[in-house]
DNA sequence: CGTAGGGTTGAGGTTAATCAAGTATGGTGG
DNA sequence: CCACCATACTTGATTAACCTCAACCCTACG
């Protein structure tokens, strides 16, 4: 694995000099993990942030009564825990590697010093943690104003027509992630989403193979998404 | 009113020296509005952020049908539009005036500037970034995770013994907006605050008029908030 | 006074959680 | 190769939390 390529992936940083992104791969420390490994807990003390390399980690957080809610699932070329190494009040959620996974450590003090020098960098940063902040922002108001269907049209959408266009072809679509990591994620529960995919099919708007999605009819998915036209 | 006072009263930069402050004063502009103003309108290019002087702002979304969700209240001393100020991408919410509001905008162009040169401003920003993510987070999940009556008494707890411990001599606070807006704010109807707090009430741990709130009892509050002890 | 807006209270309806049983699928060990 | 088990997912029936709609109260204010 190169580190290089690696840092080069992730967003926040794919914009720097390769002098620059090489001055940065000296601070990091590689990782590798088993599936099912926690990386921290809730309230831990952030000593560092997370690029990942291969594999997939999912943050979430726990309510008192052991309810769990995914917040994302880093995947290649994505950070998790930024944003605690800047409020120095320790980790606000949880992060637990969803298979072996091959991740790039950036300590906490020696990435500072590096920020400190580079406004360029920061600028970056602030950035990266706006875009957070609107993703959750997203993430929350749907989940309090939308029900259940247009939350999954609504992912199914971004997933199959925004974000990095992938694997796709035409309309078909791989889930990131399990079905029961997505009911959390979206603030369902397993047999909720289960619901929901069956009624957007009997719509004919998706068809479900396993974690294969393919998309019948994009317009009618927007509309049930009620994500406004884009000219 | 004194420019450079209100910039210290904000979190952002109350750690600044003098000289500094004076600097950034000479960017702003004041703003006077009168209650029921619109700031800027959710998807609206973003051209500065602001900063309360006098009065309060709502900051909300609305969805599709028009449901409205109050994501924060800014009072004298609080930014808000920062976040928009960076990803470049226009204000991701709507901001309007709940009374007659003497505000500090700090334009967008020269604001970076200012910071390009600041690296210890740029590292205060970013932390305040972190801080609006882990309190949009919280929100977030109280409203996934726990029922109305834990999100109300979570959200007095924190009011009464944590913020900024303010006008209580023992155990009264003042709800700062309006319970329309609260509820909002908390993620449900008007209807469903007035019985949560009717319950609450019940339960002998507050007791209400209008929008002066005593707390009877701190601990059966905190334990209907399910917030871990702190030692 | 009379009206308007915020707030409360009551009855009824709906969404999604819960609980429970049933159906694949994949890995493991005999 | 097959029996076994664990895990993911699905399906069904019931329940409960909260929303909706509506009427009503109250205070402020013209």
């Amino acid at each position: 694995m190169d580190i290089q390529f690696v840092l080069q992936q992730c967003p926040l940083f794919s914009t720097l000099p390769g002098d620059v992104l090489e001055q940065l791969a000296l601070l990091v420390r590689k990782k590798a993990v088993s599936r099912g490994t926690e990386l921290f807990r809730q309230g831990d003390p952030c000593d560092g942030f997370y690029i990942v390399a291969e594999g997939s980690v999912k943050v979430f957080r726990l309510s008192p009564a052991g309810k769990e809610h995914v917040l994302s699932v880093a995947r290649p070329g994505q950070s998790f825990g930024e944003a605690a190494v800047f409020a120095g009040e320790g980790f606000p959620a949880f992060a637990e590697a969803l298979e072996d996974t091959l991740l790039i450590f950036l300590p906490r003090g020696s990435f500072l010093e590096f920020l400190e020098a580079r406004p360029k960098v920061a600028h970056r940063m602030l950035a990266g943690l706006s875009q957070w902040l609107r993703r959750m922002v997203g993430l929350m108001d749907d989940a309090i104003l939308a029900d259940v269907d247009t939350r999954l049209a609504r992912f199914l959408y971004s997933l199959a027509f925004s974000g990095p266009a992938k694997n796709e072809a035409e309309g078909k679509v791989t889930l990131p992630m399990q079905k029961q990591v997505l009911a959390s994620h979206l603030a369902m529960t397993p047999p909720t989403l289960s619901r929901a995919l069956t009624r957007l099919e009997g719509e004919r708007l998706i068809a479900v193979r396993d974690l294969e999605i393919e998309v019948l009819d994009p317009d009618g998915l927007r509309d049930r998404a009620e994500i406004a036209e884009s000219p």
